[in-house]
DNA sequence: CGTCTATTCAAGTCATCTATTGAATGATTG
DNA sequence: CAATCATTCAATAGATGACTTGAATAGACG
């Protein structure tokens, strides 16, 4: 592009151009917005509190690298990440950023409070427990996220609902309850409200992207 | 920084500055030489062909965000990732470029020709065949980086050098051959030179910092 | 076939990033 | 304690990125 460089610089020049098109908070964010299913622009635009033509600049930066890709359905045009690979590579780059960055350390404290207490759930204990057939399987986000991709057997009761739906969840049964990823605070607040109740509950160490990204068993609502 | 942010964007935007670090292709170069074992600020700006001045301000970039972190011995300041998550992130990097930019593709055809059909081994297959004895591990790296680390066990013999000390390696057992990382060409010639001259020869599929993020076991020579 | 709608494009502005230069720092060595 | 060396800082010019605005596209649907 610039000066004369050699195949390796230009082979860098490749991994720098998906990186820089991770390095903006706004497109991290759509990015955790389409793993959760695929959405159109302006959900997205609403969603990350961006105007519509920014947010398509933006999803644009992330097609050309390859991180998302888009169809056509109707009227609008539906974003969704390529593969797996796209979230492995947010996964590591939060885990990395968690471990060196003594911000993000200190944002995680202030967000969650000790709230870390409540112990979470991993993906394979999840797994196991549900073949016991002893646990519900509690999805918080809202009905349209639900709609697009859940954990197969979850039911779906958003967070603003769940104080006057609690009577929907089969009693006696320990409750796990996950929502959009590792830092939703929506499980939190879930477990936080069903512990008050007297129930028996818990969340689930990371989201439903994670869980899709491993292969696990999703389900969709139909439309 | 800018507007009125929520703690969700806050903490995006600390995984967006350690993408940022990533964005650039001298820094990736830089990281992935100090991956090779810790070095002084000239030793690496001659290494990635930059200015002295150029390279520490890339340093600091890096370090900024906690990837590389620095020490100070004698005269120079020395650098090296600050842990193995660090070359976790640029491999998953790596994978998602060659998963969807076309152009890495086409650039990874161009340089290799078709020298990816020498068969690479993989780690565990090279640790299970160093069990049995069978083998020699050659790194072909320059003295430097050999001295600074290597896989247990192997010889070094840099590359240039190769033609004249093939008398170095014993007599009847299969050449594994490695050096920086999977990109190295280093590795590939070694193996072209080596079968050239009738030996038994193939090249470990990925380097250095692989082996030794992994906690296999490594050896430096001490000074 | 024209209208509508969702999305994209183009242009402009302000901010941030890169690389260069030359000077400043600060630990080490005599 | 002064000289030396490796490294860092400061200031700058040119390039690139982000967001806004208003216009253009291109399917969908009557």
């Amino acid at each position: 592009m610039s000066t004369r460089t050699g195949p390796k610089l230009a082979m860098l020049e490749q991994f720098a151009a998906v990186a820089k098109a991770l390095a903006n908070a706004h497109r991290l964010d759509l990015l955790e917005l389409v793993a959760q299913g695929e959405r159109g622009v302006e959900a997205l635009a609403s969603a990350a509190g961006l105007s519509v033509a920014n947010t398509s600049q933006h999803l644009q930066v992330l097609r050309r690298v390859g991180l998302v890709v888009s169809r056509r359905n109707g009227p609008q045009i539906l974003y969704r990440p390529s593969d797996d690979d796209v979230i492995a590579l947010i996964g590591a780059l939060r885990r990395t950023a968690e471990r060196h960055v003594a911000e993000v350390d200190r944002l995680l404290r202030g967000w969650f409070h000790e709230k870390d207490a409540l112990e979470a759930l991993s993906r394979d204990d999840l797994v196991s427990r549900m073949k016991d057939g002893l646990i519900t399987v509690l999805d918080v986000r809202p009905p349209e996220e639900y709609a697009a991709g859940h954990i197969a057997g979850s039911v779906n009761i958003p967070l603003r609902d769940l104080r006057q739906r609690l009577d929907e969840l089969p009693p006696g049964t320990e409750v796990v309850a996950y929502c959009r990823g590792p830092y939703c605070v929506l499980a939190y607040e879930a477990v936080a409200t069903l512990r008050d109740r007297g129930l028996e509950a818990r969340r689930l160490e990371d989201g439903f992207p994670e869980w899709r990204a491993a292969g696990l068993p999703v389900d969709a609502v139909v439309n």
